[in-house]
DNA sequence: CTATATCAACCTGTCATACAGGTTTTAAGG
DNA sequence: CCTTAAAACCTGTATGACAGGTTGATATAG
């Protein structure tokens, strides 16, 4: 019954936006890391002085940006970095059609010839190696268009990995789920055998630049791979 | 009291889960764009034949990602473009000591190289001029910090948009919130007026870069921009 | 005394209900 | 036709209840 007192005359966003900065709050204050556990949601209530039901959304908001993991009978604990918020941000995008394929390209393109180079120079042996073998693997599975798909989404979230920076591997992975529902459009523009090897062939020479280490040259064949990727989809009529 | 009948014998990921992906998939496939309204908690939870609190913490979740908007009384509509809960995940990733403030600024630094170069080519007149005026902004409130660090975000803010990409948009304001929180350092180590002012001096080249419509030069000044605040974090100690 | 099994306490997941206070629609009255 | 008041609908929050998962304490068997 009884009403946040509310102290300061603000105009109130509502309970759950205050409990979210609570709990936010929290973790900064008590510098928690990832795994770490989280007060309960009957002790969250008690300390804001808000129904469960408000602590519960804003703790179901955590959740969903998976900035805390959930699990019944357990206590929310703090979650590591995932991109899952940031893929349903750039999905909204494109399904709201405010952001197009095209735009997300240029982004990746982008990012990744950073991230390439990066990987020339900072990849360990097993990086390399888990780069290549991707590469490896879309050749041999290459009547396979699903597989190779997903083949094609490793190799590049391994560069991103190898850049040792944490943030790039988030927002390309992020834009893996904008792949997923291109990526076949570009390969069937590719229509002959001999057309899609040669795309095969460009991955396996970004990783081979990555494996000699080789910044210039790893950067040189992503911008290729990405603008013939482009034109690929430019061919397909998407914009 | 009626379970979900939970037709297909998943593990079932959490009903509200299933909520989340039934609204998101309603704005797909009735091809809602920014403003359109969504059905009422009540119908969804008539149609997923849920309990208004699964239905609720759903909406509550994708409210809190800001994909749609939510207030009293009024039904739930598709949003537009937003960087909350991509800031959300970059702070959250800082705050955990996931990421660095570095590792933030090496991705800045990718992307606005970019942006700046996009703008250059890009830009409208308004754009320029709005640009042209946050630098002019942070000479004249060079006394005051708060300022200069506002209007140093708005500049930036404002070539991203001149880029006509609102991805690069997106990313560049989602990092708007770490650097609120680093800028005075940086700041504070240019210790004399003419440190600082050489420093806005800096912002000016890159705006009469855009305006002249040089995208190479303007990535010049942009990298040297960005080198020297690195290397001022770094002169204060930050990782 | 140790190992194991059981139970109690606590926690999250979901449902039902209630009501306050916005917003929109409808209908009545001028 | 316009204005206004009421009704219908909607979201925000609180409360209580119960199922089922998790964990640690306790009691029991070896």
């Amino acid at each position: 019954m009884q009403q946040q007192t509310d102290a300061a005359g603000e105009p109130s966003p509502g309970l759950v936006s205050t409990a979210i900065q609570a709990i936010t709050q929290h973790i900064r204050s008590e510098g928690l890391t990832p795994g770490d556990p989280l007060p309960s949601e009957a002790a969250m209530t008690r300390r804001l002085n808000v129904s469960r039901t408000v602590v519960r959304e804003a703790f179901r908001s955590l959740s969903a940006m998976r900035l805390i993991d959930m699990s019944a009978g357990r206590r929310a604990t703090v979650a590591k970095l995932d991109t899952g918020a940031m893929s349903m941000v750039i999905e909204h995008g494109i399904t709201t059609q405010q952001i197009s394929v095209h735009q997300v390209y240029d982004v990746r393109r982008t990012i990744e010839m950073r991230t390439v180079a990066l990987a020339a120079l900072r990849r360990t042996d097993a990086e390399a190696a888990a780069i290549a073998n991707s590469a490896r693997l879309m050749r041999e599975e290459f009547r396979n268009p699903e597989l190779v798909m997903e083949y094609d989404i490793a190799f590049h979230e391994a560069i991103a990995a190898a850049s040792h920076n944490p943030v790039f591997s988030l927002i390309v992975t992020a834009f893996s789920g904008v792949t997923r529902r291109t990526w076949v459009i570009g390969w069937r523009t590719r229509s002959t055998d001999e057309d899609q090897l040669k795309m095969i062939k460009g991955h396996e020479d970004i990783a081979q630049a990555i494996l000699v280490g080789d910044p210039r040259l790893a950067a040189e064949h992503m911008a290729l791979h990405f603008d013939k990727s482009v034109k690929a989809l430019l061919d397909a009529g998407i914009a």
